[in-house]
DNA sequence: CCTACCGATCGGTAGG
DNA sequence: CCTACCGATCGGTAGG
């Protein structure tokens, strides 16, 4: 007996679905309603708004990343293994949703403003945590020198590429990506 | 006597910038009227549609791209020099010409069907050459022997954010940043 | 370069 | 969950 999937779930699938492939901007709730085959009013019947679906997709995903952060900090071991853990957070993250999260990275300018002002502190949150765990690094002399901002933005955006690109059943399955990935970044970062 | 920008050039400008900011989508003919001090009619007296603007900003990064890599693959230097050459490619294109180089990568996907069409294989085009040039290196052994479409795709989209990010006169100067990515980049890369 | 305006489509509501 | 419809805004044109 599977579990049922709500109908208001299935509306945010297909428009985070849509809001990547044609952006949220291009999306009209008309689109929705026909991948959800229902007409466009009665969409507000399971949501309040269009808004309102690429809010849930935003800080779904933002707290993803940020409950993944938090298990990084907790966790026992080096610093470069810290970094290779959260290399593997955006990849597992990037291959276990990519339609959600491809929204996410992509759409969040849209929201308006007392949401757009916490999203963006809240990424500033994660990012400020990330480059302190690379600052880390450098200090216990195990990273090379370089600016941490640049290798902050260096590791976010390489890994930005999966969401583009990953189709589950591809050439290339999850664990040689991992690996692959984290061995070409890691060597960029270590001394 | 300073050469005049034709109006069309302004238009052109200004439309990137919004393009940028707000997205294709979202961005009105009468926020770029707007900007340049017109109603949005008296637009049309410089330019033919709202997509011809868009094809322009795509297909001319594009061949900025194309002819960057056309000058790489001509030169004299070992592969390795290639690819530093190409990284530097990106980044100088990027840090020249912010604002119309996000929106060649973010908003091409708003072309409609003929353009779209040449704009992906231009696009397949460079990623080909580019992978050559990347399997090359790893035949001739210097490269480690990685899965070289990772190679790509970490190489093009870690450049990707210094559209973002960068600003021109912020703390980094361009020659910091370019040898910087370069060398993470490249230690990543090489044996 | 403007005023005036076109039909189409937008997000969303009323009412049942 | 639908039909019917709202005012606002869209890209673009006519005509001067």
């Amino acid at each position: 007996m599977p579990e049922e999937k709500s109908k208001k779930q299935i509306i945010y699938e297909a428009a985070a679905r849509l809001f990547r492939d044609k952006g949220y901007s291009a999306t009209s709730m008309r689109d929705l309603a026909r991948a959800v085959n229902l007409k466009a009013s009665s969409l507000y019947n399971h949501i309040k708004s269009k808004e309102e679906i690429l809010q849930g997709i935003c800080f779904e995903n933002a707290h993803r990343f940020l409950s993944g952060m938090k298990e990084v900090e907790a966790m026992q071991g080096t610093t470069s293994d810290k970094v290779r853990a959260l290399i593997q957070l955006h990849i597992s993250i990037a291959t276990e949703d990519v339609t959600s999260v491809t929204a996410f990275n992509d759409e969040w300018r849209h929201l308006s403003d007392p949401m757009l002002t916490d999203f963006l502190q809240l990424r500033k949150d994660y990012e400020r945590r990330f480059k302190m765990i690379i600052e880390q690094g450098i200090a216990e002399g195990d990273f090379r020198t370089l600016d941490s901002s640049i290798i902050l933005y260096t590791v976010l955006s390489s890994v930005r590429w999966v969401y583009d690109w990953y189709k589950p059943g591809k050439s290339i399955d999850q664990g040689k990506l991992e690996s692959e990935i984290s061995a070409f970044l890691m060597k960029g970062i270590l001394k």
